[in-house]
RNA sequence: GGCGCAUUCGUCUAGCGGCCAAGGACACCGCCCUCUCAAGGCGGAGACCACGGGUUCGAAUCCCGUAUGCGCUACCA
């Protein structure tokens, strides 16, 4: 067996959060390093918050990034089942042995009474929020509870028995030794009434069942670290290493969440993000190797990565980064990767520009015109919109460039026209030599006869590089385009006389 | 309120006692290149290392305190 079993435990309750994917990476790049094992476990110990097909969600996600797993819910493997709600029995079980063993006790205190003895107690300095009532009972009240509660139909849950005194301490991967008072520590619930675990219990036993070596998690549950030492204390198990990961924060440092935006990470799928730029990214996000190296491949990732240069404080979120790691990659794609791209997120997002998917061999085309200009995927169709317009529009006054008038821009699409229409061979070595030669004889700068031929053909004042869209677009197409601009610009004249 | 964690350019970070009058990246500004937009190249501005005390010959780096931010304080994870 390896020495290293990492695992990712998510509960099915939305969307996979950017941070939580976060934790995914890393617990999956821990894994590859040390020829360990990543597990995929799914915490749906929380009935009320269950989401249909939440988990399918977080599966394909992490399909998407390219993490693999070597045991989970889809796949099975030794440990199995994969979801909590499927193996109820053993948690109940060690319930039931932490009672006999004196570390347990039933609770038969009702939801009402819970809340108000919290409310009377956090006025004091007296800091746990349960005053422990039912830890205490003899045998009698506790009979007695026990029957009234079950004449109602319901049933008591299992506390766990913090010790009173003492302290307990952790030696965090990240953080170094923290320690904590367990007289602060609350008598935490381990079995809910309805028979499910809490995380407390659940994560603890699997855990241990699954034999994993290392929780990778987020600091949120550095508080709760006194409860599972002393929980992995009383059952006699040896505790896995933890590491506390810093969270991301939102731009104003307060927990990223909807209201700043995408949180989800399928959300940046959608968005045009390639996958790759995504583990690059949220890698960097508490974690860094050196003062200058930034872009890392996923096998360079795995060769450095490592627990102890995952920093302690948290890290906003920094879409602009994000933009220019997205572009770069993008930047890196051979043609071929690119075009393929195009076509599967257009394919999965239609875009307006686009009325019909184009073919492989015209994605070829379009790649080199916008591959060096996009940040997203989802930049390129605006940037070709103009090949797939049956009629473009724009302003005749847009025809004429800085320091130019009707009668010269008139002159300039009809010398364009001429020489297109004469050019033997109709690509952008060609046309950019035609059109170059022509800005000699007709004596314009190279700028206004561009400009003019860009925005008659595009329609855009911004668009890819004039040649060789001209090429895409056809000669026929681009002569149509100049006749048309030609006679735009006579008629809007005609019409201010 | 209690407990805990964190604190280096706007942002992500390097730094683990002298090599730091603090390095890199994104963003920003300028120049170059250039058919627009980009991309690319070069350069610039930007952090008295949260603050205050110590320890030390010497501190961004170690210790203590304060402040601020965040997290936890559920029969949620």
């Amino acid at each position: 067996m390896s020495d290293f079993r990492v695992r990712f435990a998510p509960s099915p309750t939305g969307e996979p959060h950017v941070g939580n994917i976060r934790t995914a990476i890393f617990d999956w790049l821990l894994a590859q390093r040390h020829g360990g094992d990543f597990i995929v476990r799914v915490e749906d110990t929380d009935r009320a918050r269950a989401v249909d097909g939440a988990v399918e969600v977080i599966i394909e996600a992490l399909k998407w990034l390219g993490l693999e797993w070597n045991e989970g819910p889809d796949i099975g493997g030794e440990y199995a089942p994969y979801k909590q709600s499927e193996r109820l029995p053993l948690y109940a079980k060690y319930a039931e042995r932490l009672i006999a063993s004196g570390f347990a006790y039933k609770c038969y205190c009702s939801p009402e009474r819970l809340i108000k003895v919290r409310k009377e107690r956090s006025k004091q300095q007296n800091t746990t929020g349960y005053d422990r009532r039912c830890r205490n009972l003899t045998g009698e009240e506790r009979n007695a509870l026990e029957l009234e509660l079950r004449a109602r139909g319901e049933n008591p849950v299992i506390r766990f028995k913090m010790p009173l005194d003492g302290t307990t301490t952790i030696d965090d991967l990240v953080r170094g030794e923290v320690t904590f008072e367990n007289r602060l520590v609350d008598d935490f619930v381990m079995l809910k009434s309805d028979g499910y675990p809490t995380y407390h219990l659940a994560h603890l036993v699997d855990d241990h069942e699954m034999r994993i070596t290392h929780v990778l998690r987020g600091e949120e549950w550095l508080p709760s670290v006194p409860r599972h030492l002393q929980l992995y204390a009383a059952l006699g198990w040896k505790p896995p290493q933890f590491a506390h990961l810093p969270i991301i924060l939102a731009p104003d440092r307060s927990k990223l969440s909807k209201r700043h935006g995408a949180t989800s990470l399928l959300e940046y799928r959608e968005m045009g993000y390639l996958p790759h730029t995504m583990v690059n990214f949220l890698t960097l996000l508490g974690w860094s190797l050196d003062d200058k190296t930034e872009l890392f491949s996923t096998d360079s990732l795995i060769a450095n990565f490592s627990i102890e240069r995952v920093s302690k404080a948290g890290a906003i979120f920094n879409t602009e980064k994000l933009d220019w790691m997205n572009g770069h990659y993008i930047r890196e794609m051979s043609t071929n990767e690119l075009a393929d791209a195009l076509l599967n997120f257009w394919q999965a997002y239609p875009p307006p520009e686009i009325p019909s998917l184009p073919s492989h061999e015209l994605a070829l085309e379009i790649v080199p015109l916008v591959q060096e200009r996009m940040k997203t995927l989802r930049d390129a169709a605006p940037l070709v919109a103009f090949l797939f317009k049956e009629r473009i529009e724009y302003e005749p006054d847009e025809l004429i460039q800085r320091r130019m008038d009707v009668a010269s821009t008139h002159m300039c699409l009809e010398a364009a026209h001429d020489g297109l229409t004469n050019l033997p061979a109709f690509n952008a070595e060609s046309i950019e030599a035609l059109l170059r030669g022509m800005v000699k004889e007709i004596d314009v700068k190279a700028g206004q006869l561009f400009g003019s031929l860009r925005v008659a053909t595009t329609g855009q004042r911004v668009a890819p590089p004039l040649f060789e869209s001209l090429e895409v677009l056809g000669r026929e197409r681009s002569l149509a385009l100049i006749a048309d601009a030609r006679d735009r610009l006579d008629v809007a004249t005609a019409a201010h006389k």
